[in-house]
DNA sequence: TTCATCATGTAATGAGTTACATGATTTG
DNA sequence: CAAATCATGTAACTCATTACATGATGAA
């Protein structure tokens, strides 16, 4: 039950509504770590106040509710954190570099390359995004933990780019490898 | 849709039983991209079967059944790994690091240097899994795919090492600073 | 003969997605 | 006043996990 963690993860930085949540996901957590649409997000804050770990501190135009962690959810969220149940992860993409072999290589070299732009394209943005967190950031206030989760996002953007060059090389290397063996045979048989 | 698409993949390589397929994901899917478990394992491959993606191509002992890829199964894999459908990811791992700022200082320290040691462990394992398929290979035989799944999990321990000490650092930095301005403060308080 | 492993399944429950549905407020 | 965005919810369905359940085969 994750999703009732990572509520409570953002509402420990401050209070928010439903809706709030909702636009956090689609902005970070959900590249990279969990999805979770409002249609889940509703029911769950309405569950979490009945078992005591939020609470609604406001209410606004609209309907809107503010959720506020509790002192039971705050403690509910250190536990979890510490709690080291290995879970699984789920990653379309990364299964797919885990079939890789089910293609011929022409479509893998295809695909490879694809994930290559990928990275790229995901190294130009995160170094966008964390050059505008230093620019905000005014020295002695308080550590920006997004600068954190940027960094982890680049990283990653950049495995996957380098990872990807890799082994492109690695099939080049071994299709060398392959013609020179062939021509070394043919020499053999000529000669 | 995606455990079809993992299941395919495998048989893609060679027919196997429902038996096999669940100790492949066991072994090395389910820690890096997806996991499934014989429960839903075996229902979906007789779905698949009447969806004419596999079939069942032998029958053994203890009423073991091996499936293999029909030629529209082929067909239905390929086209899977080339639509880009930007998939959510989940990770309650990564979830964490993104919730880090929840966590007190001293707890913050505490869940990254886990992370640390994790990603330390998980190099030193597949430095050992990358060094037994290379002394396995036989030069000219066909490429090792398992090598390029191993390297990807190599470099993401590393990520996950890497990071963790570099976000050490900044927090370290942090605080050093602010210790220094309370000083300067306080020096010019005093003078 | 006992234990580990092979081998397959179902049922109940829980988690998550998509589609449906509504209406207020703000900005241009 | 129209469009975008704010804001919340329910219902039907699919996907996935946990628990339950059984039995064969091979090795020690």
């Amino acid at each position: 039950m994750s999703l009732r963690h990572a509520l409570l993860g953002l509402l420990a930085d401050r209070p928010q509504t439903g809706y709030d949540l909702s636009k956090r996901f689609e902005q970070s957590l959900s590249r990279y770590a969990w999805h979770a649409s409002h249609s889940h997000i509703y029911p769950e804050l309405k569950k979490m106040t009945a078992d005591g770990l939020v609470e609604v501190v406001g209410e606004g135009a609209r309907g809107s509710k503010t959720y506020g962690i509790t002192e039971r959810g705050t403690a509910e969220l250190r536990e979890w954190m510490f709690t080291r149940k290995d879970t699984p992860v789920r990653s379309e993409y990364i299964l797919r570099l885990f079939l890789l072999s089910a293609l011929d290589t022409g479509d893998m070299r295809t695909l490879i390359g694809d994930v290559v732009a990928d990275g790229e394209a995901g190294v130009a943005e995160l170094s966008q995004v964390i050059e505008r967190i230093e620019t905000d950031a005014r020295p002695g206030e308080k550590p920006p933990f997004a600068r954190l989760a940027a960094e982890f996002g680049l990283r990653w953007h950049r495995l996957q780019r380098d990872w990807a060059r890799w082994a492109i090389d690695e099939l080049d290397k071994v299709e060398h490898q392959r013609t020179t063996d062939k021509n070394a045979r043919r020499t053999r048989r000529r000669g």
